[in-house]
DNA sequence: AATACCGGCGAGT
DNA sequence: TCATACTCGCCGGTATT
């Protein structure tokens, strides 16, 4: 089990993720790390980390690296996904994705001793599909044509996207699979959904997935740090400031400024509760992102007085959004002076 | 009427 | 005493122009 210790308590926190055999015992991500003792109180073989997120990412970063040049275009997902876009490589059929997926697969066991999953499919939806499918270790492609009967018969809740809440509103209105999202009618859903999500749903069910494969931008950076206690205040400068500073630090290290601080707080009812301003002129240092959190954080305090809702707080921390490169900047600025 | 901003919510790793 | 730390995106409301 991966965990993150919130330090209230010897075992407080949650699990993060853990391997496949916690998970066929009913280990799951988000449980509490109590919870997942318990069920594993018998086990001697259990073993419980605190997560490393800087290593995993100094490991993601290697092997993001490493697999960029496989094909045209390259799209990091998350920490640990990625989407090739290799249609020139490719014919009709999928043999040459293949070669590439098996090459892939290969380097990162040899250079990284890490299995990993391969799914390969027209379009990044179908793709998602397809690893989704075969875990962990897997390798699965969807050839052209294919698409609709693989999905098909599938649960609604498989399609990226799809959670538990729009899942059960789907349930709702009669729908389970996904080939009874995509005989609905597109009205119907759009007025459940939305004019875009309604739609969106409906592509998505009939395999289509016209998004390219593109660079992502970072756009936005958090951090969020547990109180010791639930309490109704708390120091700014002792939780804030080092979180500020480690902000401060990523957006120099990207050479970035900022333009929005937003902060969070998280109830001991489990809500969150956000504020965030934008400022005029760029925001950078340890010392501005502080003083503007601070300040966000007593607006907050003061409007809730007034909603007369008192409540506690769990969790705090402070998002910073709207970059600009500061390299940029200061050039432009010079050329003011 | 369009656009920008804001707070809440949902989803994913 | 159960409930992390991040990231991204959409929705609807309101302010701004």
């Amino acid at each position: 089990m991966i965990c993150v210790f919130s330090g209230r308590t010897q075992d407080s926190g949650a699990v993060s993720t853990c391997n496949y055999i916690a998970r066929n015992l009913g280990v799951r991500s988000g449980m509490p790390i109590v919870l997942a003792k318990r069920i594993l109180r018998d086990d001697p073989s259990a073993v419980f980390l605190a997560m490393d997120l800087e290593y995993y990412q100094a490991v993601s970063e290697r092997i993001m690296e490493m697999i960029r040049p496989s094909g045209q275009k390259f799209e990091q997902a998350s920490i640990d996904e990625a989407y090739i876009d290799v249609t020139q490589n490719v014919g009709p059929d999928f043999d040459v994705a293949e070669k590439i997926g098996e090459r892939i697969k290969a380097e990162i066991l040899s250079n990284e001793k890490m299995t990993c999953s391969i799914g390969i499919a027209q379009n990044k939806l179908m793709a998602k599909i397809a690893v989704d499918a075969h875990k962990p270790d897997g390798f699965t492609v969807i050839h052209p044509g294919l698409e609709k009967s693989f999905l098909n018969p599938m649960p609604v809740g498989k399609l990226f996207g799809v959670g538990p809440k729009t899942e059960e509103k789907l349930e709702s209105l009669g729908v389970h699979t996904i080939a009874d999202l995509a005989s609905m009618d597109q009205d119907v859903l759009s007025k459940s959904f939305g004019k875009n999500l309604g739609p969106a749903l409906l592509k998505m069910a009939n395999g289509i997935d016209e998004s390219p494969v593109a660079e992502r931008k970072v756009e936005q950076m958090s951090r969020i740090v547990t109180l010791k206690n639930d309490a109704e205040d708390f120091e700014f400068a002792d939780v804030l400031g080092p979180i500020s500073l480690d902000l401060s630090r990523k957006l120099a290290d990207s050479k970035l400024i900022c333009r929005t601080v937003g902060v969070i707080a998280i109830t001991n009812e489990l809500k969150i509760k956000t504020r965030s301003k934008t400022s005029g002129s760029p925001i950078q240092s340890k010392d501005e992102i502080l003083k503007a959190a601070s300040g966000l954080f007593v607006e907050m305090f003061t409007t809730q007085k007034d909603a007369q809702q008192p409540f506690r707080i769990r969790r705090v921390g402070i998002k910073i959004s709207d970059f600009e490169n500061s390299q940029n900047r200061s050039e432009t600025l010079e050329g003011f002076v």
